[in-house]
DNA sequence: TGGGGAATATCCCATTTTGGGCTATTCCGT
DNA sequence: ACGGAATAGCCCAAAATGGGATATTCCCCA
C-alpha cells in the first residue's frame, strides 16, 4: 500500500469528504456529474481507495458546496 | 498524462512550492531529510513530474516552513 | 411484505504513475 | 579552471488509477 493512502491523515480527509457530500444534499452520481467523472471515482475516494491530489480537492469542495436548494450557514470569516 | 498533472492548477501549485523552499532557506536535500524522503521526491514534484496529494501538501508545508534561522514575516492573521 | 428504483459498493485489468537509488549536469565561490 | 554543492534526469519494478459494468444494500410505498 502506498505511503499516504490509509494513513491517519487520509482517513480523516476521507471521512470529512464522505460526510460533506450528503450534508450538501448530493448523491454520488450528482457530484460525479458535476465533476464530469464516473460515480466510481467518488466511491473510490470516499472509501479510501484512492488519493486525492490538491487540485482535485479544490474541485471537489467547489462542486460539493454549491447546492442552492439547501441551507448552509454563512461562511466563517476566518 | 494524468488528469490534473500539468493543468493550470498544478502548474501554479508547483511554482508556489518550488519558490517556497528556497524562500525558507532550504535545499532539496534538507527538505528531503525532514520529510524522510529521497531528494528525487522533491525534484519530481518541483519539476511537475508528480502529483502531490493533500496529506503530502500539509507535510511539505510544515517541513518547509520551520527554519528558525530565517526571518519570516508574521503569519497573516487572516 | 415484497417489488422496484435509487444509492452505494465492488470487480477487473489495461494503462499510468510512483519510488528511489544512482548518475549526470549545472552552479558558483575562490 | 577546480571542486563541492545543488539540481536534474534515468530506469524500471512495483503500486495506483480509470471507469464501464455488475452486484449489493437501502428504503419507500402499495
Amino acid at each position: 500500500m502506498g505511503r499516504t493512502l490509509r494513513s491517519p491523515g487520509h482517513l480523516a480527509l476521507m471521512a470529512t469528504l464522505k460526510q460533506a457530500r450528503p450534508d450538501a444534499g448530493q448523491t454520488r452520481t450528482e457530484l460525479a456529474e458535476r465533476l464530469k467523472r464516473p460515480q466510481s471515482f467518488i466511491a473510490k475516494y470516499e472509501n479510501g481507495e484512492r488519493r486525492i491530489d490538491v487540485v482535485e480537492l479544490i474541485e471537489i469542495v467547489a462542486a460539493a458546496g454549491t447546492d442552492p436548494q439547501r441551507h448552509r450557514p454563512d461562511r466563517p470569516r476566518c
